[in-house]
DNA sequence: ACCCTGTCTTGATAACTGTCGAATCAGAGT
DNA sequence: ACTCTGATTCGACAGTTATCAAGACAGGGT
């Protein structure tokens, strides 16, 4: 279970290079536009925030539900699921709790892919 | 018509801060996850490299339909409209032709974002 | 063995999204 | 005016997603 996204990377190069140096490949295109669609929901962008920012590295689900997020425990679920799933985020349950931590490989990809010096001047 | 996100950064900083700094406003967060969710599909994220990596810094829309994209004319159309109404490109008609070109501040405010130096560890 | 708390899965439903064909709009050139 | 080409909008349909309530699973404590 639980299918899980690490690094992509396949050819050494490919990775990491900002989309205005050349076009995407069909192929990648697909790996990143999951990780961005988890991105693309309000609830799951507020997660991830809490999760990168958690003083330890890492965050009990304990801390998140029923907090400010007025959506249901399952909703909660769901969502570190998706964000699991993409590669963003990975989780681990240590006794009674399940604590996340952000995959930061992959976050760092996706930031390079956009940070484009090419554009400065627009 | 064409309701267009341009720069958000309402509060003098509160654009362009990385995850990791702080929990993300929910405000923020619905803007932000309109633009991420624009990158979530493979075709858009195609298209996006396609504008931002055109030599003169936009491209025409007669240079991408029916390329070596599989989607129909209406299809292109309509991700293009995505983009562009999540504020990462603006497009102009100019004669016959509708040229498109990325918005450099929305785009580096996503890079921004996900730019995680306190994630360098992990 | 039993319950209790925390987390996840299942099942269902309403809303949204990607896609296409057909129709429409915008300009340019006869 | 008419037509031709490029690009968009409209209407419809299949597939996906967000959400919740109810139930299941995991571990710890009594």
């Amino acid at each position: 279970m639980s299918k899980q996204l690490v690094v992509l990377d396949t050819s050494d190069r490919a990775c990491c290079v900002p989309i205005t140096e050349a076009s995407l490949d069909p192929g990648q295109a697909v790996d990143l536009a999951r990780m961005f669609k988890a991105l693309g929901d309000p609830i799951r962008l507020r997660l991830l925030s809490r999760i990168t920012s958690a003083p330890d590295g890492e965050i009990c689900v304990c801390d998140i539900t029923g907090d400010a997020f007025d959506v249901s425990g399952p909703t909660i679920s769901h969502h570190l699921r998706v964000l699991r799933e993409a590669g963003l985020i990975e989780g681990e349950r240590r006794g009674t709790w399940v604590y996340y931590k952000p995959v930061a490989a992959n976050l760092r990809q996706l930031a390079a892919l956009l940070d484009a010096p090419a554009l400065a001047s627009a």
